[in-house]
RNA sequence: GGAGUGAUAGCUCAAUGGUAGAGCAGCUGCCUUUUAAGCAGUUGGUUCCGGGUUCGAGUCCCGGUCACUUCACCA
């Protein structure tokens, strides 16, 4: 006991080290090496037949005990699920005499037939139960019920939302919910390779580090190799390596990978998120649209099976044709402001009037941005792409072929929730360099997210990238949205969080 | 960054400015198909941290920390 150290040692900690001792007397390791399972809770549970006697070994950690003198039921749960084992002691001798040292939160091993028992509940009657692992905190005891309309009822819920996001092993034992939405997590990513991989598009690997951020509008995050003795930045985003690899010849690339941006944080927003990016050679932003619908069709079927979700009250087809939706026009329509002509002074107005705060919107463009926002934003529904946008909001897209001050470019939103941003990317650099002259005009002005210039780039789109459709996608958003989750950490398995003390 | 709300036992929560409590978990008994098992008994507290007011502070005041909600910014 004198040589253990815990930073908060307590009552229940001291049993546990003391029922820790016991039982290495009694010649059991409370920390073994491995177990042969045979199946899981969930399967077993499914797979039960009264007619034949099946032997299962299954293992899982403790969550109750229903202690009962020489007989005793406890409930584990698996990867799976949970399953609840019988234990009776004069079948299982000394194994008995141990499992009384056993507590809720230790990982066991069992082996035993699959029964039914006299209240219904399919269990396994254990003739062989083994210690995996011993808990030597305690761990904390929510207990549910199902009620006569047959929904589950939890008793003293694991709550605290710090405490589930600090300590996140924490809140997956305990939360069955949370555990499912990491695993749709998972599989709506791994249905994004599969259509991007079927589709001939290349994965790719490009720096974290930067020299020079850029991609989009953001503060970055700064840090410093020592070697070098330089700063480097951590990226923003993907796009200039992206199209650097489309100059260099391949012809669709994709990445997938985490972004840092040093600004707030609040329910959308995380300082490190996944993104997916995307670039295409020989397409364009009509093409693009397609793309992104079937893509996010593909993902709803193959990871759901099935494209109509109930969010927020709404009911949202992702199978359906996605809708156009203009900036300038429907601006022009509810607001009667031609964005094309209008003079700064009258879009200042305007946008004071809208509510628009105009001591952050420094740029013409950011205006816009705004206006739309609390506009035509809020009224967008199923899912529609938003084209039509002014030059000056995007320094990396290629003016639109026919319409003047316009680029092409699109948005997708959902439930007034923006979830991909994609354009014809600008591929003169003549036109690059002079939008990113703009943006350097911007960050005088005091706009700490308008864009740098970065010369090897456009070194690179002087020698020439072909016309070219990029896409970008918030993984995270896109989750929470299919997920029904309301805040970015609940898809985030480690949210950022400020230390204690 | 602003505003609001909150922090009490391992967990979930109570407590007119007047002895810090309950349920679960734990511990001691009894109990061989229970299931929020049951019955009897019992342990457990830096009331987030630091000041102040008061005869007396979990409670009131000031400062701080952390979280949540919301606004701003952004994806």
């Amino acid at each position: 006991m004198d040589n253990v150290h815990f930073d908060d040692v307590n009552e229940l900690i001291k049993r546990r080290i003391e029922e820790y001792n016991l039982l290495k007397e009694n010649g059991v390791n409370p920390f073994e090496y491995s177990f042969n399972v045979s199946g899981y809770s969930t399967d077993i549970i499914s797979n039960y037949d009264e007619n034949v006697e099946q032997n299962v070994s299954v293992a899982g950690r403790i969550i109750a005990i229903r202690r009962m003198g020489k007989a005793s039921f406890t409930h584990i749960v698996d990867v799976k699920g949970k399953i609840q084992i019988y234990l009776k002691a004069d079948e299982l001798g000394s194994q008995y005499d141990n499992f009384k040292l056993f507590d809720i939160g230790d990982l066991i091993g069992i082996e035993g037939k699959v029964f039914r028992t006299k209240t219904g509940e399919i269990s396994v009657h254990a003739y062989k139960v083994v210690l995996l692992t011993k808990s030597l905190r305690p761990v904390p005891t929510p207990k549910e019920i199902i009620d006569e309309s047959g929904n589950k009822v939890v008793f003293d819920q694991f709550t605290d939302k710090e405490l589930r996001y600090r300590q996140r092993y924490l809140d997956l034992i305990l939360n069955r919910e949370v555990k499912d939405v990491f695993v749709l997590r998972s599989k709506i990513i791994s249905a994004m390779r599969k259509y991007l991989d079927d589709a001939g598009v290349l994965e790719v690997e490009t720096p974290v580090l930067q020299p020079i951020y850029g991609g989009a509008s953001a503060r970055p995050f700064v840090t410093h190799h020592n070697a070098l003795d330089i700063p480097l930045y951590l990226r923003i985003a993907d796009e200039l390596y992206l199209k650097r690899l489309i100059v260099g010849g391949f012809d669709a690339v994709y990445e997938i990978s985490k972004d840092f941006r040093n600004e707030g944080m609040d329910r959308t927003h995380n300082p490190e998120f996944t993104m997916l990016e995307v670039y295409v050679a020989y397409k364009d932003y009509e093409w693009m649209m397609d793309f992104v619908e079937n893509m996010i069709k593909h993902v709803c079927l193959t990871v759901f099976e099935k494209t109509v979700f109930e969010i927020e009250g709404h009911s949202v087809d992702f199978g359906q044709k996605w809708q156009k939706v203009s900036m300038v026009d429907s601006l022009k329509e509810k607001t009667g402001l031609d964005l094309l002509t209008v003079s700064d002074e009258e879009l200042l107005k305007t946008a004071i009037k809208y509510g628009v705060d105009i001591s952050q919107a420094k740029s013409r463009g950011k205006l816009i941005d705004e206006l739309f926002g609390i506009v035509i934003q809020p009224l967008l529904f199923q899912p529609c792409f938003v084209v039509d946008y002014p030059v000056e909001t995007s320094p990396l897209a290629k003016k639109h072929r026919s319409k003047t001050g316009i680029v092409e470019r699109f948005e997708g939103f959902v439930i007034g929730r923006e979830i991909c941003n994609a354009f014809s990317e600008l591929n003169d650099p003549i036109d690059q360099r002079e939008r990113f002259e703009s943006q350097l005009k911007d960050k005088e002005k005091g706009d700490e997210e308008a864009q740098v210039l970065d010369e090897d780039f456009l070194r690179a789109l002087e020698y020439g990238m072909p016309p070219t459709a990029g896409l970008g996608i918030g993984i995270d958003r896109l989750i929470m949205l299919l997920t029904n989750q309301n805040s970015i950490r609940d898809v985030i398995l480690f949210p950022t969080m400020k230390p204690v003390k």
